[in-house]
DNA sequence: AACCTCACCTGCGGGC
DNA sequence: TGCCCGCAGGTGAGGT
């Protein structure tokens, strides 16, 4: 579910509740959802920690401790919200609870794949993770140096977490539209401008969702509970049959690397 | 390296 | 109403 723009949503609201606060207890209603270390270190090691700082790298939530950090994927259908004490039994898949004094944190996520980790630094555990792409040093140039050297799809090369951080199965089928790129392109074979317009797509594409709060299609939620808006502005995800918005041709769907891939065969090239 | 399928899970909507 | 099927924003493992 949560693609970059989500993550980055959920975190600044994070960031603003949640940060200088202490863990002042913890519950693991679903154990499989700490990968490490074991759940009862894992709530022995949190109580008592402040949380100083709450951010983003790739689709992780990223929270810095005193001497740990704790990092959340949030997978399909993860959820983080900031709910008042009183509030957390009306949550239908709670998997682990943190106490905040009178908030919880609640990690809620009905298909289970979301996982919590508590490491002892999360750079290392991050490491593998490919460029941000809104990071200013991720230039047009590099970008276009990258992909000369890989022959994958383009799609399924912005999927590829190791080559770029963020990008999930909606936002990649919404840039490659955007910058007039057909999804099955091997990655190669795009030319110095059709690189420059990715970038340029990748950029304003993710800060367009993010100022409009994320994408919902069902379970994506902010750390206040709300959904996002950007799912009215999608201009080719789950559209089948629709009209392109840029040049009126049907919107296609087909299978790519096993996901549901929706673009326009007519200005898509 | 590239490509495939399966596994992990639950819930929802469509067709009958 | 109920059952079965296919589908879902992600990723990792294992096979060819």
């Amino acid at each position: 579910m949560p693609e970059l723009p989500e993550v980055e949503t959920v975190v600044r609201g994070l960031r603003q509740r949640i940060t200088g606060r202490t863990i002042t207890g913890v519950e693991v209603y679903w154990e499989r959802a700490i990968a490490t270390p074991c759940p009862s270190e894992f709530a022995a090691q949190l109580v008592g920690q402040r949380i100083r700082s709450v951010d983003r790298r790739g689709k992780f939530v990223v929270m810095g401790l005193e001497g740990a950090d704790l990092l959340v994927h949030l997978r399909m259908t993860g959820q983080l919200l900031v709910v008042p004490a009183s509030q957390a039994h009306a949550l239908r898949h709670v998997r682990v609870a943190l106490a905040l004094g009178d908030l919880l944190l609640i990690f809620n996520d009905a298909r289970k794949f979301g996982r919590m980790a508590l490491v002892p630094d999360a750079r290392q555990w991050l490491a593998a993770l490919g460029p941000e792409p809104l990071d200013p040093d991720f230039t047009a140039a590099a970008l276009a140096a990258r992909l000369q050297r890989r022959r994958l799809p383009i799609k399924s090369l912005l999927l590829d977490q190791r080559f770029l951080a963020g990008v999930g199965n909606i936002y990649a089928d919404e840039v490659l539209h955007a910058a007039c790129i057909a999804p099955t392109r091997p990655a190669s074979s795009l030319s110095a401008a059709e690189a420059e317009a990715l970038h340029a797509a990748l950029q304003s594409e993710l800060q367009r969702a993010i100022a409009n709060r994320g994408t919902t299609l069902s379970d994506y939620r902010d750390a206040e509970g709300h959904s996002g808006a950007h799912q009215h502005t999608l201009r080719v995800y789950g559209r089948e049959g629709e009209p392109c918005p840029r040049c009126g041709g049907a919107i296609a769907r087909m299978r790519l690397g096993g996901r549901s891939s929706y673009h326009c065969p007519r200005c898509q090239r």
